[in-house]
DNA sequence: AAAAACGGGTCAAAAAAAGACCCGCATGGG
DNA sequence: CCCATGCGGGTCTTTTTTTGACCCGTTTTT
């Protein structure tokens, strides 16, 4: 006996509903980032043409959600209340909210927030997680800890996404990791910068690079200022982190074709601090760095935010979070009903 | 600061989803209720062109919610299942939970049922309010109890969809007043008797007019036979009774023109028992009869379970169900949303 | 000052919905 | 037993809605 949701009852009345839901909704929060923006990006952005995307306006328009402008459109104080109060009713009635449920018991972890769709086909669901990672973020804060966050376009987008408001005094945030040859944007030590700036926090970088030889990392261990700052992100109480695929991840390191099909031959899948998971959440591989030095970081930490996204990632992210009860994970909905399938529970139909 | 609830959030976002829901219910009732049925009668009823309700029934075809036979149109299993469990969503949807937890607030009785829809454009909601007085009812039957119930149509809905099961032991059920000259279908002997067949328990009827003089009922009172049953009447642990408005009850009672002047002088807007209420509640002018001697009935018993509903029964509800914690209040969308106009909350928006 | 982008208007094409009517068939009453 | 009734389904045309395509005057930006 499955206990039915909302949605299961109201939407075999109304079929059409819940894409009706979805696509105002998308519609509502694109223009609340974007604002103020033109009919014809907006039409160009959902791929419908623009006379289709004019009447959705003009619904927004007479319900008083948007004001149409010269500049462009924007959205109305009411607009702008509805679309941050509104993803509790909508996650409800699409069913999210006992998928939620059914991953917590599933994962066995902490808690569980899936943001409504998916990250492969809408980029702005990314900065919906980070604001969802945020808002959890915000409340993990706690006066005089250190507060570990690593990189990637997920944890770029909670930086993002974080309000500009004061912390808990007394917060230090460092970079979980050092550099990985990546874009600025995505490292771990602009992140942590970021978001110092954005929680008034003090932060410390770590300016390492990410791949080192076992001799090299120990020679520097010898530098004080290097051996400070490792403690310091050892001590921290906070985490956060993405997930990466493994595949992904190995060809982002530049890893030879050989170490590659040893990768696949373990059935890697997926990769956190360079540490690689197979799908029992074992620990099958880790390039010879920091993250020897980090592997057990993840244990010691209070709180740890996971965030990740996108249907590609649902194995990685069932591999990296499993029976982990500290954690919290934000994914959108697209990983979230992938990882059900993996488990062959449907679960919500569409 | 009003509560938001999730109608108002989905449905600004959505403007023509309550109709859609709604329309769709209504149709799967209207089908549950008289199946096996027609399209032509259905569309007769809602007045609709065949066509569009054709459409509909397609809809709820491909959904597997209805099966269409030669014989008429069916509730599937899914649909007859659906039809009940609905009710809860749809009303939280629509936003009459919050009106009930208003209505509990404002007319400071035990509880609040209101039934989507209104009773002066669909009969059917007649009987959904007897479903749910009856489901109120079964809660409150105790072993060995007296139950008493009223006449006029509400009650009579009540009896109809009462399931037939059988009760807890020795409940006796009888009729709360004589007859009026209603159809036989509508007195309360009839109901009393309907009502008891339903839950297999006993019954004791009252022969009785109900407008007497008085000698002629002190003359009766020495009668063992009625002096019994009024006894009987009078230790009645549960009372269901519905609700008239004044001017209709006068009406239907032959009063004189003088006497309907009266009313209208004294403000007279419910009518219950033959006892007419003000818009303050109190009691200013009772039939000489029964009235006189049930008047303080309901004082006594432990449930009182009112159902009456359409819009012009809004002030008479008021009047009579007013200040009385042990009442249960059964009503349609109608009635509850015009008494919160009448008490200058516009409430929800239609 | 020029160029780009904005919303709004308009008109024809296309699609969807609605109305009207007929047909074969199962059912149930005479 | 048969026939009248009411059933769903099919199909046609008409009407309404939706969509696509394009242009225009104005504001904003560069």
């Amino acid at each position: 006996m499955t206990l039915t949701s909302d949605q299961e009852n109201l939407s075999l009345i109304a079929p059409e509903l819940p894409e009706i839901l979805v696509r105002r909704y998308r519609l509502l929060r694109k223009i609340y980032y974007s604002a103020p923006v033109g009919r014809r990006s907006l039409a160009a952005y959902f791929q419908v043409g623009e006379r289709v995307l004019r009447r959705e306006i003009d619904i927004l328009r007479e319900q008083r959600l948007v004001a149409v402008e010269p500049r462009g459109i924007t959205l109305t104080e009411a607009g702008e209340s509805l679309v941050t109060s509104i993803p509790p009713s909508l996650k409800s009635f699409l069913g999210l909210t006992v998928l939620e449920e059914k991953l917590v018991k599933l994962l066995r972890v902490k808690d569980v927030i899936v943001v409504p769709g998916n990250l492969e086909n809408d980029p702005i669901v990314l900065w919906e997680m980070g604001r969802a990672a945020a808002r959890i973020l915000r409340e993990c804060l706690k006066p005089g800890i250190v507060l570990a966050v690593s990189g990637g376009t997920s944890c770029a987008a909670l930086a993002d996404m974080l309000s500009e408001a004061p912390a808990p005094s007394d917060i230090t945030v460092v970079p979980a990791r050092g550099g990985l040859g990546e874009e600025v944007d995505y490292q771990a030590n602009t992140i942590a910068a970021r978001v110092a700036q954005k929680l008034k926090a003090n932060y410390r970088l770590l300016h390492l690079p990410d791949f080192l030889s076992q001799e090299a990392l120990k020679m520097l261990l010898r530098e004080k200022k290097i051996k400070e700052i490792l403690d310091l992100i050892n001590s921290a109480c906070i985490l956060v982190h993405g997930i990466g695929t493994a595949e992904e991840m190995a060809r982002r390191r530049g890893a030879a074709p050989e170490v590659m099909e040893m990768l696949r031959e373990k059935g890697a899948v997926g990769e956190v601090f360079g540490c690689f998971y197979n799908s029992r959440g074992e620990i099958i591989e880790h390039v010879p760095s920091l993250g020897l030095y980090l592997e057990d970081l993840g244990n010691r930490v209070e709180n740890v935010i996971v965030v990740a996204g996108g249907r590609k990632k649902a194995g990685a992210i069932v591999a990296v979070v499993g029976n982990h009860p500290r954690d919290y994970l934000v994914l959108d909905e697209g990983a979230a009903k992938k990882i059900m399938e993996l488990y062959g529970e449907t679960g919500v139909n569409f």
